[in-house]
DNA sequence: AGCGTCACAGCAAGCGCTTTCTATGTCATA
DNA sequence: TATGACATAGAAAGCGCTTGCTGTGACGCT
């Protein structure tokens, strides 16, 4: 029924062996013969089977691309920048690799499924994005799986998360904390005293880290923190609009809102908006990420650039073996401060 | 160095053929001896070899999703509800399946190869997302490619895309061509009789539906298309952006201006704003898909729903044999107007 | 008591490919 | 002309798993 190797090496007359290695090409086959062969696959139109040859030569062609959640582009940016350099079609890399985007939907036990499933298909390499979950066991476990993956030759990198160590994993980070503190001194620069903080889950890393340099920048300023100004939620919008409007009940006298990120902003912006107030006549708004649609919103959002297609391509490139690893294995990414029209002066 | 079933058969004084038998639970073995098998695996850490498995049981548990940008949330909602009900690692489905998202970039090559090197795999299932290139030749290259896959075995579904004939392939359309004409009737019913028109890519099907369902209304209420009122470009914002100011220098008396998309309307909202115009004041704005972001433009977005969720997790299911296919194998999955404050009666 | 049934477990034959090793013909060199 | 050296092609041994078929006791039945 389906055409096997056998099958092109009878039709164009030369045995498997020949047809295998001008399919792979990494074996001396005179041109004529060459030819022949590719005549025989053409007219049969034989397509490898990748399982047996996986097989065979103990090696595959599969990436694995780990997102927490396909739907927000956050992710999608990067997975798409890692692709173009996994060299899937079209990329530059010469193999065909096929790039898979595995969407965990941030739940650890899928995180770790999916891994045991890239292991088992003996991936080329794999690629984790956004921030880890702090649950000891749990970064135990992947942390474990990761080291096996390394041993077994998986290239592993980590894209916007923090190093695991001693598991051989190559960390691209974000420098969250140094991107939440930046943010939140410059609205305190602009006159801000109280200020509300929207966090993401209160599990993440991510989560951890903003925060941390958003309070780090309130110390610094002498400001003292209200228990009241931080509420915790999901990474979207109407996360953010509900915790905006706790906020405002817990303490109208707020004059800022600082997000967990830009599509937790956005959602603070409608909060506001429906609850009267103008943005940043009356409170000033803040992301974090700067993606696309960030520049469009109304007044539009002043928050923290991520170069997440320059760093996912880099990991790409790293997966590839087509760039050397930072020294260590471990890079801090640095996020840029957008200053645009959400934010101003606190009112009066 | 690495652990085969014959190592754990070994350590569980038993057949390899009994410890595969365990892993896939088809066949009887006694609670003594199953419990035996699964604590060597454990011990010994064992993972199946993907490629061994899928060679001698002639199936994968790969599922490819084709995307066009994965970057693009239109994309990525579809892409995770066709997941979630893939089953993968944490969906309903029993067997763990590896949903992998392949990023065509929009390129049919791309498409093509990515096609082969799943065919390659001999993927389980293949769901193809998003509009279809009108290239004859590309056309028929894919179909081919389809009827094949159907051939081996692999079920074939599309979602949003145009149905294609002959392949066995099932077919969730998304009805372009009458959002599109709802969505102008509406605009028309307002008043507005200059209307202005940013299409996508010239050679996409959804690109030309959409049009066609404009122009259908246009002419169903006897108004005149002017040439100059359509431009064609990209799916993204900058393309909406420049269009509009194209259209604006072409025709400063337009009234309004219908997007392609959701992304190209925010990018036409941009220009009209800088260009010192009103919304919808002096030109109302409308887009399509309802994404997210949709909602928080302000003023928000007059646009189409499209079910992406629904559809996609359809697809899925579809793919998966868990819900039969629609009668003759296609399905048209209609738009919802959703009037928002981006469009008005024209100015004057 | 004799024998068919049934519930398990093992044997062994591949699945379709890669790759090492070996064979063969062709040259250039001595 | 004899002889390596070299360029190619083939034979065959797996890669690690699944599964049809073949045992083999333990049971229940007449």
């Amino acid at each position: 029924m389906t055409v096997t190797l056998a099958d092109v090496a009878a039709r164009a007359q030369v045995s498997p062996a020949t047809v295998s290695r001008v399919l792979n090409g990494n074996y001396p086959v005179a041109a004529t013969t060459r030819e022949r062969v590719l005549r025989a696959v053409d007219e049969l139109d034989y397509v490898l089977n990748g399982p047996a040859s996986a097989l065979a030569a103990a090696t595959s062609d599969l990436v694995g691309i780990l997102v927490n959640d396909i739907a927000d582009p956050f992710f999608g940016i990067m997975a798409s920048a890692i692709q173009s350099e996994i060299g899937g079609p079209g990329g530059r890399a010469g193999g065909e690799r096929l790039a898979v985007v595995c969407n965990t939907g941030g739940s650890p036990e899928r995180e770790l499924t999916y891994l045991t499933l890239l292991q088992r298909q003996r991936a080329a390499a794999v690629v984790l994005t956004g921030g880890a979950v702090e649950d000891a066991p749990h970064a135990a476990a992947v942390a474990s799986k990761l080291r096996k993956l390394a041993d077994a030759g998986t290239k592993v990198v980590l894209c916007g998360r923090p190093p695991a160590p001693d598991t051989g994993a190559i960390a691209l980070t974000f420098d969250n904390r140094g991107g939440g503190r930046e943010l939140t001194e410059h609205l305190i620069g602009l006159g801000h005293r109280r200020l509300g903080y929207i966090a993401g889950p209160e599990e993440r890393t991510t989560t951890r880290h903003r925060l941390e340099g958003h309070r780090a920048a309130l110390e610094a300023h002498g400001i003292e923190e209200d228990a009241r100004w931080t509420v915790y939620g999901r990474y979207d919008r109407q996360s953010g609009y509900e915790a905006t409007l706790e906020l405002l009940r817990r303490d109208p006298s707020l004059t800022a809102v600082v997000a967990a990120n830009d599509s937790v902003a956005l959602g603070a912006c409608a909060a506001l908006r429906d609850s009267g107030l103008r943005i940043p006549d009356d409170v000033s708004v803040a992301g974090f990420d700067d993606l696309p649609f960030s520049i469009d919103a109304v007044p539009s959002l002043t928050t923290v650039r991520l170069p997440l297609a320059e760093a996912g391509a880099r990991a790409g490139r790293i997966a590839m073996g087509r760039e050397e690893a930072p020294p260590g294995g471990i890079a801090t990414i640095r996020g840029e401060l957008m200053v645009r029209g959400s934010s101003g002066g606190p009112r009066g």
